[in-house]
DNA sequence: GTGGTCTAGACCACC
DNA sequence: GTGGTCTAGACCACG
């Protein structure tokens, strides 16, 4: 089985977070429902170049979150989590980034109007880019 | 001198990084003169209850972005930014955290409208707390 | 022949050691007597709902020990076993599942007395629920 | 510094188990205090004659439970938990264990006065031992 | 000095 | 085949 996600080698973020990142992304938004059996984590390393150590370290971090399930001999399945909490989820994740957003403007002064046209001006240019997946800026150094 | 700047020591982001970002803010937006004299790295250092490495840190990266200047014997100084280069960083890091939280966003599927809710949402929020400064998500692990 | 077993397919024990655990204690408090033909592999594994595999193990290791007795094209039986022996099977585990909750108890410096209060209400709870079957804690991870 | 920890080699419970199990105890019945540096992961994977990553993954995984804080360049410490928390994590794990006894007992059929009779023996024979730390049982097979 | 990430591979347990 | 544990060691980032 074939998972979408995009690694970015040039960014500081750390592998394993990157594709929690997107598989839990997957998860909440329903693109992966319920029950849905995950590559193996061999298979898994295999597509995405890396160690089996990241990706088991992936499903394990998703697991303790409640989001996937494994047993042992038989693989890693989507986890059924409630509709309630998917939604908690997926919206936590989208609000605490944009609450980055908007103090990193504050931190800046900029005024309200100064935020919504910058907002404007992002959003317009992701929404043109479609669903092209987009190579991340490396966070810290 | 003191020097706005607020330490999350529950987040995983590193000291430095905090700090650097919160100084960069105030350079560029003009909170901080050009001239001005910053303290030295020592009182900085316990401003901040923080390494003066950290502070060292800082204040060299800084400098090598051009925002600030080191005078032998003297001190450190915020350094004279064109207009042009400090809107340049201003603008910048704000963009760069809307792309995130829009990126974000669209990984999970949320339509235009929902986004613009969303933003619109955070933002009221933001500004009804003011200035008041915020804890921070961690943001890896 | 319906087996009253149930399985926690959340737990991270072993579907085989739950089924091994649960069957020998059917055996050794004579709620199978001596003799009993089991299910089939076949059929066992259809009404646990899990791999013929698991069952087998089960049938093999239950008989290493001496609790079951396979025939060759009969079926599986619930072997003689001694009373004394039984006793001895019957008391171990109950015993062993005993000192390790002592012992964890007596790792977060449980005194005597409070051991005692919890080991009460514990049972009560335990007893009032009657055979109720109950879920099980995960042991490990 | 040096951390009170007994591992079992024979035993099939996996070495970062037995590890978290006593270092949680050990926080959690209050005999490492909040503010406590633990042991560098190197320092600590020495004492236990294990590699760094067991302790590592011990130290990780009671972070996420809250017990512990580390921080990057500095080390890992006993985080501050309210003593409310910290009873219902000391509790918890006492009780889960008299459960896991009493079902086990209720599973072959003991009777009320029974399972006293075999926590009594059992308790008063943990209490001579004293405080002498004992191997656990093999769990599964 | 600290912790954080990742590798490549081994061996075991489970289904 | 699956996942689970563990090793020995590398290299980087932080203070």
């Amino acid at each position: 089985m074939w998972i979408p996600i995009q690694l970015n080698e040039q960014s500081a973020e750390p592998l394993y977070h990157q594709v929690e990142v997107q598989l839990r992304a997957l998860i909440v938004s329903g693109q992966l429902t319920e029950g849905t059996l995950l590559p193996s984590i061999r298979e898994f390393a295999q597509q995405l170049k890396c160690s089996v150590i990241t990706v088991r370290r992936v499903y394990q971090d998703l697991e303790s979150e409640g989001l996937l399930r494994t047993r042992q001999g038989t693989g890693t399945f989507v986890a059924s989590v409630g509709a309630d909490e998917r939604d908690r989820h997926r919206l936590e994740s989208v609000i605490s980034a944009f609450e980055i957003a908007v103090e990193a403007a504050m931190r800046v002064q900029c005024d309200e109007g100064e935020i919504e046209s910058i907002f404007r001006r992002v959003l317009k240019e992701k929404l043109e880019r479609g669903s092209r997946s987009s190579v991340r800026n490396p966070e810290h150094k």
